[in-house]
Order: structure tokens, then C-alpha cells, then sequence
RNA sequence: GCCGCCGUAGCUCAGACUGGUAGAGCGGCUGGCUGUUAACCAGUCGGUCGUCGGUUCAAGUCCGACCGGCGGCGCCA
């Protein structure tokens, strides 16, 4: 009997010596003249199958000579166990049938391409190997950030992408009209779970998030994913530890689920699996000294850059909590350190192995003298901010939260050397096509 | 926004320093090959040298402006 089965169940071995039908696409197809190799993808994986000209029906055979590079097809065989074919096992094909027969001129060929030519054919080039794990990936993260954060009773609360105002009054953001009004993208959902919190306890937005910044660099998009759990009830510390224990189970996850992917990638697996509570911690100040003891001239008070967080990620095996910067340095709501106002209750947490941060969070001021009083120093309009204040007039409780970047974190995990390949289409200052 | 590099066939690039009839590999097409792994072998098709202007008898090559992209920094997460 004839079963349609995934390629995936096939290369995990549970099909070996059944016959099965696969439907996918012809990635490519070599011939040594009576022995045609096809390399089909079905979504699942990648498979090679073998079609004999002795074994098959001279239509059959003719079909496999005529398949075009990224036609779709439906193939009937028996799954073998060969180590000559990549992956371990192939199709011995019966019967071939041709779904769509693709124009010849498929851009992408085998050999390399330059970054510019991939991006501008981005619907394309997410069918590579290549791209298919760091997406399978990106999708694993996504799922294990849900799953943890549900499963601790978070409940998610969305926050809206049309917003009135700054959020944190630093960042550019794009402008949209809206009924002849501005309106403007979300560049962070946090200041709508600070209201949920008090309706739930534990939330978190997930969603997509808009900066106007004309950055330049390998770790910047303009559109990006982010998962924002907030915690009523919550101080410092304990959102460190949610923080670590969910990047853990999320890198577990991976190590668990996404095996064949990491390997398609060649990624070293040594360092995630590492990653496990707790994480390195060192204070602002600390990582000033440090710094500066590697002769960066940097001073107590400025932000630190890209080389610097290279520097203090690459210190540590796990990842890295910098924590208590200049309140000045930091948005208007972190709550200052009680032991020292200069700097405020906030942490980034800084991914190994070069990469800089994939989280920033922090306690959240819940005094409403205070935060109105930081609203006006960071010279923030303040009737944009009145139902924000209103959380600290009714019911008002210490609280925290975070915001996790899923493609900075899907670029660790994969270890890309740019963040543009962790979303399938990226959206960054000299790209918006396709 | 700043610094640097690049733009030549569908793709990846050589040719530019030293101006003089446009090149290679890959892909496509035709043919060959019964175990290929970026298959291989033979043949073949394929060009407004990013755009505009300047210098020159002559510009892919020298000069200027512009456009587009890449890498790094900054901003930022």
C-alpha cells in the first residue's frame, strides 16, 4: 500500500523498506544517463530519489529527464537505507508524476550568490536548506517562549501596533496618518501590559514592534519580533530569574526539537549547551572597570556600544546579565536603585560568543510622584502619559518585566552572522521588497 | 549621519594600475554517460560594462556628479 509520508519520518528511519509517496519540490536533479538522481523537498526535509531506467516505465523515466529545477511533483518508491545518498536514505522511485513543471530560468542556481541578488529574491531563497532551518528554528523559539510563559500562568495580552505617542520618548518611530491624525507604529507593547498586569497578575505581549533609527548593522531591523511578559508583584531579582530559566528552556528546546537543523547549519552545539541557571551577573560599574582594564576608553556614564558588548559577551561561557546603568543612560519608568539613585533597577542580558543583547528589562517605578517627576525631566508630554499614570493612582504594586528579541536570539542560537536571515522577510533602512 | 569598498552575460567574478575589436566559471539549451554528491565530458546560446556629463583620434579602463548595494561605526534593541 501507497501511504503519503513526510521526508522527515523517512530520514528518522521509521519507513525503511515501505513503499510511501512524497509530495514536494525537485531541488535538484543530477544523471549518469540510465540513473537519474532527484533531490525532492517536501517541507519536512530533504530527500535524494533514484529513478532506474531499467525499474520504471519509459514514461516514468522521460517524466524524471524533463523536471525543471523547483517543479512540484508526487513521487511513489521504497524508502532505502544507502549511505551513498545524503542524509542515508533515498527513494527507489515506481512512479513519477508531474504537478507543475517550472519555467526553466529558476533564478537561484547551485553555485553562490551575492546578498544583495538572495535578498531581492527572499521568496525564493527561504526554500534553500539553509534557510529552512534558521526558519524551523525561528518558529521553535517562538513556540517554546509561548509554551514557557503559558504554562507559568502568563496570560498574553496583545498590545496595539497604532499608537498615539512614544513610548519611551528615545526612539524614532515611524508615522502613519490616521483619520487626520498622526498616529505611530509600536515601537514596545510594555506600557500596555504594565496596565494588563493588573487585570491578570502575569502577561505578555507578543508581536511585531517598528523603529525609524537608520541603523546600519547586522543586528537591526526596522520591523522585529518581540515577546514582553510583565509581572505584577515582581521585583529585580526575581525577573532576572524568569529571564534566565526562560532562555534556557528555549535553547533546550532547540538542542531537543531542532537537532537536524543545528547540524544543516553546522552550528557548534558545545556553547548552548552550556546555557543553564544561573547566568553571570556584573554590575554597570563592573563592566566599565572591565572595559576599561582592556584599554576601551570609555567613561562611568556613557552607554556601551557594539565593541563593548562584543567584548564583555565573549568574558562569559553563559549569558550575562549587565545590570544597574545610569539612570540617565536608561528610559524615564526603571525604578531607581534604592541603595543607589544614580543607576536604576535594570538589566540587558548579553547572548555568548559575541553577540550582544538579546533582553532588556527592568522594575518598573510604581510611585506616581516619582514617575511623574521623571516624565518632566525627560521633558516627555505629559498628557500622553495620563492613563499611564493612572496604573499608579489605582492599585499601584511594585513590577517588572522584559523584552526579548526573537530575532536576535534566533541569530544566537543559529549563530548568523546577520539578523536578516532570522525573519523570512527582514524589513531593514535599504530594504522593503519583496 | 560618518568612514571604506563595490556596480562588466541570468549568477559569481577577471579585465581598469599602463586607454586601442568584451573574457572565464556556473546556470540555460543540444548531445553523451546505469550511483550522482556544487556530478562529469563535448558543443551552443548569452553584453546599453549602474546612469549622466567631461577629457581624448579613441573610454569598461582616466576625471566629476548622481543612483544602487555591501562592510564597519554611530543612533538603537
Amino acid at each position: 500500500m501507497c501511504k503519503l509520508v513526510s521526508v522527515s519520518d523517512i530520514l528518522d528511519g521509521k519507513l525503511t523498506e515501505k513503499e510511501v509517496e512524497i509530495k514536494g519540490w525537485l531541488v535538484t536533479k543530477r544523471s549518469s544517463g540510465g540513473v537519474q538522481f532527484l533531490i525532492i523537498r517536501d517541507g519536512t526535509g530533504f530527500i535524494q530519489a533514484t529513478v532506474h531506467k531499467n525499474e520504471v516505465s519509459e514514461a516514468t523515466f522521460k517524466a524524471a529527464d524533463e523536471l525543471t529545477q523547483e517543479s512540484s511533483l508526487i513521487i511513489r518508491g521504497v524508502v532505502k537505507e544507502d549511505k551513498r545518498a545524503p542524509g542515508g536514505y533515498e527513494i527507489r522511485v515506481k512512479d513519477l508524476q508531474i504537478i507543475h513543471l517550472a519555467e526553466q530560468d529558476y533564478p537561484l542556481a547551485k553555485k553562490e550568490h551575492g546578498i544583495d541578488f538572495l535578498m531581492k529574491h527572499r521568496q525564493l531563497w527561504i526554500r534553500s536548506p539553509r534557510q529552512t532551518a534558521i526558519l524551523r528554528i525561528r518558529a521553535e523559539v517562538i513556540k517554546a517562549c509561548r509554551d514557557f510563559l503559558d504554562s507559568r500562568g502568563f496570560v498574553l495580552t496583545d498590545a496595539p501596533i497604532f499608537t498615539p505617542a512614544a513610548v519611551e520618548g528615545t526612539t524614532t518611530l515611524f508615522e502613519v496618518p490616521y483619520f487626520g491624525e498622526k498616529a505611530y507604529l509600536t515601537q514596545s507593547g510594555q506600557l500596555y501590559v504594565e496596565a494588563t498586569i493588573a487585570a491578570f497578575g502575569k502577561v505578555y505581549c507578543f508581536g511585531p514592534t517598528f523603529r525609524a533609527e537608520k541603523s546600519k548593522t547586522p543586528r537591526h531591523l526596522t520591523e522585529f519580533w518581540m515577546v514582553e511578559p510583565e509581572m505584577a508583584f515582581c521585583d529585580f531579582e526575581e525577573n532576572l530569574k524568569v529571564q534566565e530559566e526562560m532562555v534556557t528552556y528555549i535553547v533546550k528546546t532547540v538542542l531537543e526539537r531542532r537537532r537536524r537543523e543545528l547540524e544543516t547549519l553546522k552550528r557548534d552545539v558545545k556553547p548552548l549547551q552550556k546555557v543553564e541557571p544561573p547566568f553571570e551577573r556584573i554590575s554597570y560599574t563592573e563592566a566599565i572597570d572591565m572595559l576599561q582594564k582592556a584599554g576601551f576608553p570609555i567613561q562611568w556614564g556613557e552607554d556601551l556600544g557594539a565593541p563593548h558588548e562584543r567584548y564583555i559577551s565573549l568574558q562569559f561561557e553563559k549569558p550575562v546579565f549587565v545590570h544597574r546603568y545610569p539612570a540617565k543612560a536608561k528610559a524615564f519608568y526603571m525604578q531607581p536603585d534604592p541603595e543607589n539613585p544614580e543607576v536604576v533597577l535594570c538589566a540587558d542580558l548579553m547572548a555568548p560568543e559575541g553577540y550582544g543583547e538579546i533582553i532588556g528589562g527592568s522594575q518598573r517605578i510604581h510611585d506616581l510622584k516619582l514617575l511623574e517627576k521623571r516624565i518632566e525631566e525627560f521633558g516627555l508630554p505629559r498628557q500622553a502619559y495620563e492613563w499611564y499614570l493612572d496604573l499608579r493612582r489605582y492599585g499601584s504594586v511594585p513590577h517588572s518585566g522584559f523584552g526579548l528579541g526573537i530575532e536576535r536570539t534566533v541569530m544566537w542560537i543559529c549563530k548568523l552572522k546577520h539578523i536578516r536571515e532570522a525573519i523570512p522577510f527582514p524589513r531593514t533602512i535599504t530594504r522593503i521588497y519583496p
